[in-house]
DNA sequence: TGTTAGCACTCCTCTTTGTTGAGTGCTAAC
DNA sequence: GTTAGCACTCAACAAAGAGGAGTGCTAACA
């Protein structure tokens, strides 16, 4: 069967005025309103066709289409127009973004919180792994008799700390001392370079007794260990609960508990590698191309990011399936664009289309 | 009107039934499964004297009897019983919480997370205000050329940093010694009694230039406002969606926001001085009790903790006013006996009454 | 050959109307 | 003071019917 401009446009329509009503939409509504020179009847004659080809479907025989998977799919690949965004707003709050914070944790903790204002879905933001990134500095700073505390900086800014217990007292002086080795040592590498034969030269010349390094290097690696865990914000979890395709309580909660759930992000943050990508890099998923069985109402859309070539972990709109594409791709684009560093190399090129007659 | 024994005995029937059913509860069931030796009719007859006292209501002219508030608070203030809890999983998990961390805020955490698990209803714990506890420890690091970083280490083993701009480049030497002044002048002090003559005490033994000790002393300062918000920590939040009284979405909503807004959060944190508190120190709120409209279909326990005789934090059990007070209760109870430290002075009294005739 | 009016048909949705049952209050008897 | 009995209320549910949105199909038309 032909898929011609006049499908097209008909798919558009019906993707259109399903995202705005949530209703199925019948060939009356589009001749009305969108195709106006052509009647219901010749339109109902191209919906047949185009249920024939799987983009639409009908929920019961005498109720409108309503679009499907494959025919969100299409729509994402081929008719998508990006759109600039509310100039006013994103300006605004990007600044405020830009000039209140230099660590990359809590930049992304507010990117998600700004990016679930502006499109109404939730956002999930998967912190950067830090065991990719480079260290900027590690330092020991004494607590108390039994303790110390192992600081670790990475690019991007991002600081952690873990509490060390010490086998025996060590002197601030000594503390300063083993930092400045460790500093020496490994600063410039990320986490995930460190090995075995590092730890033995810096073992050598640090000349420890054997437990105080154990404790200190069972230390580092926890905080490693830690740093591997793939750590997960989510802002606007509760818009979830706007749309009515989870009126559904039960929907809504396993969903809810999914996004909130650590472990099971991981999904987002990895690249599958069946799904495309759309020119500028984002990740687009509908419906059942999701696997967990949660997300097969959803759609979600995903930027990664990366530094220095490397990606460190991504932001995703989680939305239903009648999710407004347009938008929310925009709204990333911009963001992509705003923060050139976190995203390098995939300067977005907006395809400027024309808005052909779905007036 | 007398409130008798019976009468007792009567409305402790209907919010144990309620708690368990979720519906209005009929003469007809009292008399069939807690108090057999009487009859429905006389039931009516106490019932309708219970609900003339303003202890029970009725939703509609033919229903049963659900406890209003007031009776809530009766039973509260009169009639609970404590209960064990389920000791086994409750040593596993405290086992694993004692041994994991010795940071307060990630055990708050997870006695958040505990909490929740343990009563199916959401915890909410405020975040200690590092305002008002010892400082143990503060520590300059540099990081690059433009820019230090502050870590600053509490009573408890709060660690916050803040990333300080230089005016000038410092060197790793230099900071260590401005460190060890500010330690040397701060630690053991809480952060609320910094004032000015201790600030200009510093700056003159430091002499530094006035350029850099300003942008020092601002970002202590900004770490010291920060430490002021009031941050909040919410675990099982969805637990609230289980519950027919939040089967209205749009409720379930804004009492989900509400629980996620961290402005608001501060009411929990807040002793009101209306509310009556359980021997044991705990605060209870029942429905209308409490201020914020989202929360007049809520009951909220709340147990603070202190630190050095200061409260510094709260840690909430938010659910329906139809809840399980007696296990809310005990388990917070329980919990605050395993944390003496956390919350010392305030061992609870456990009240043993005898289960009388509730068969 | 493509477009359109017309029409019969489907099936969801909403309303109406009973029916059922749980629960009450009241009265009179024990 | 307690209880059996009875009339009454009212939410909840189911069945039945009306309305309407939308379809597919056919036949006519440009």
């Amino acid at each position: 069967m032909q898929l011609n401009e006049r499908k097209l446009q008909i798919l558009q329509a019906i993707i259109m005025n399903y995202l705005e009503t949530a209703e199925p939409v019948g060939s009356r509504t589009i001749s009305r309103h969108f195709l106006t020179e052509l009647s219901s009847a010749t339109i109902r004659n191209e919906m047949s066709d185009l249920e024939e080809m799987g983009l639409i479907e009908q929920p019961h025989t005498s109720a409108g289409r309503v679009p499907s998977s494959k025919g969100y799919r299409l729509y994402v690949d081929e008719l998508m127009h990006r759109q600039e965004m509310d100039q006013e707003q994103l300006v605004v709050v990007r600044d405020i973004l830009r000039s209140r914070t230099m660590q990359l944790d809590s930049l992304l903790r507010e990117i998600g919180d700004l990016l679930a204002t502006l499109t109404k879905y939730t956002a999930v933001v998967s912190m950067p792994q830090i065991k990719k990134v480079e260290l900027k500095h590690i330092q020991l700073m004494p607590l108390d008799e039994k303790t110390a505390i192992l600081v670790v900086v990475t690019d991007g800014n991002i600081v952690r700390n873990h509490m060390i217990p010490l086998q025996q007292p060590l002197q601030p002086q000594e503390l300063y001392y083993i930092s400045d080795v460790l500093n020496r040592e490994l600063s410039g590498l990320s986490l995930s370079a460190m090995d075995l034969s590092l730890i033995q030269k810096i073992k050598k010349e640090l000349r420890l007794e054997a437990g105080t390094m154990d404790s200190l290097l069972d230390a580092i690696n926890d905080t490693l260990q830690y740093a591997d865990d793939v750590d997960t914000y989510t802002a606007g979890a509760t818009n979830i609960l706007n749309f009515p395709e989870f009126s559904d309580i039960a929907k809504a909660r396993s969903l809810m508990d999914f996004l909130n759930g650590k472990d099971q992000m991981k999904y987002l943050s990895g690249e599958s590698s069946t799904e495309k990508s759309t020119g500028s890099g984002l990740q687009i998923r509908i419906g059942k191309e999701n696997v967990p069985a949660q997300l097969h109402d959803c759609s979600i859309v995903t930027a990664n990011y990366r530094y220095n070539d490397q990606n460190i972990g991504s932001i995703s709109i989680v939305g239903p399936m009648r999710m407004d594409y347009d938008r929310v791709v925009s709204a990333l684009e911009n963001l992509m664009k705003d923060f050139p560093d976190l995203f390098a190399g995939d300067i977005p090129k907006i395809i400027q289309e024309d808005k052909h007659d779905t007036e």
